[in-house]
DNA sequence: TTGTTAAACGGAGGGTGCCTCCGTATCTTC
DNA sequence: GAAGATACGGAGGCACCCTCCGTTTAACAA
């Protein structure tokens, strides 16, 4: 179990938390969001100790993974995400809220090269970051999706899940020139495809092509 | 410049290229086809070498990067791929084809772990893998979206290249339980929102929602 | 066959990064 | 100020990357 800086004062008969260890954890997070976001997510380990002023084993002992530290660094950016989806609940129409959700997504990840590769992670299982981001960011477009769905206005037959993974998917090949606008561009391709189809024919087709997919997955 | 094994007879005056040199290629292409295919795209090459008999250096002669190496051994399934395009020509559905040889992608990939970042690496600039697969692949895809839009089944805004970056990214996303079904379900989304509206009403959702992508790329 | 020579072989070695371990330094508490 | 808990930091062992070059071997000619 390792201390979060800060939580509060020190709980009933546990010592306080040393000044040094609290100081060093804060500088490695900062060297880490640095060199991630530039370089990253294969980025040295000891790049990011070096930067903080700190040394190797000082990282370790805080954050024992890598991992353990990608979750510490872009927790609070998958918050951020969450909430601005909880905020669109209120929109008027739900389909646009969702696309707005996803747009503004991709302009979450255009700034940091490591976010796309956290996100990654939360999306494959068995990081720990999937506790917590993948939990989070399911939750938060599962509500965006539920809400139109009951409002008729999509089908219901997509999971969160797979809506999150198809999101990522597509902001994972971000390395091309032009590549933001491609993306903003498919994705809303793909939410017209999600828009319940207001002609029988389309329907059929849609129905005949969703078969191969024949559970509803878990 | 490294000779391809077998091309002809050697042409005027050159040597034959030596018998060893083939046999050693023929080797370690197997031998890393294994490899990556199990271990993805960042197999130690040093695996691959013990694995073919042979030693490092020889590895790197025949393969300067590992790039170079990628690219020769999935090159002939990329041209698979873009051969069954081909064949989808002559489908009476254009809609349908393009389904069809989305699916068979997946199929593809599904049980090749290298083969998914191979394809990824096409994606993305700089790899000599760009030149040869992205090329192949996009004008693939590209054959099929021509005869749809041009049969008025299919919007005309989406180019190859996008429609290539949607695919791969979805696939990328490969290591959950369950991610052949739920990339295939997507692709149907994405299948139905490539089709041309039939009624006024979703068109102009459509037409309001396409707008941020001001260019047609590039 | 045998000799010549270009070509290919293979692995040692220098570099970088990962992660662990533990002697040393520093902070908290009394 | 002393004691004890806690954290520090970097040496060291390991794996992999890639290059370089002395040694081997196959192709060709005589």
């Amino acid at each position: 179990m390792i201390y979060i800086a800060g939580m509060d004062e020190h709980t009933d008969q546990t010592r306080k938390p040393r000044a040094d260890a609290v100081r060093n954890r804060e500088r490695v997070l900062e060297a880490a969001k640095a060199v991630f976001n530039a370089g990253g997510p294969d980025a040295s380990l000891e790049a990011v100790a070096k930067r903080a002023g700190v040394g190797i084993g000082t990282l370790y002992r805080h954050f024992p993974t890598r991992e353990d530290l990608f979750e510490a660094v872009y927790r609070r950016e998958v918050e951020q995400l969450s909430e601005f989806a909880e905020q669109l609940k209120n929109a008027k129409d739900p389909v646009d809220a969702l696309r707005r959700w996803l747009h503004s997504g991709v302009e979450f990840v255009a700034t940091k090269k490591g976010m796309v590769a956290a996100l990654a992670l939360a999306v494959q299982s068995g990081s720990e970051l999937h506790a917590f981001s993948f939990e989070r960011l399911t939750k938060a477009i599962g509500s965006l999706l539920e809400r139109a769905a009951a409002a008729g206005a999509m089908r219901a037959d997509v999971s969160p899940e797979d809506l999150l993974r198809a999101f990522f998917g597509m902001c994972y090949m971000h390395d091309q020139p032009g590549w933001q606008s491609s993306v903003l561009r498919m994705l809303d391709v793909f939410v017209d495809g999600l828009r319940v189809r207001p002609v029988a024919k389309a329907n059929a087709h849609a129905a005949r092509a969703t078969k191969p997919a024949t559970k509803r997955k878990r």
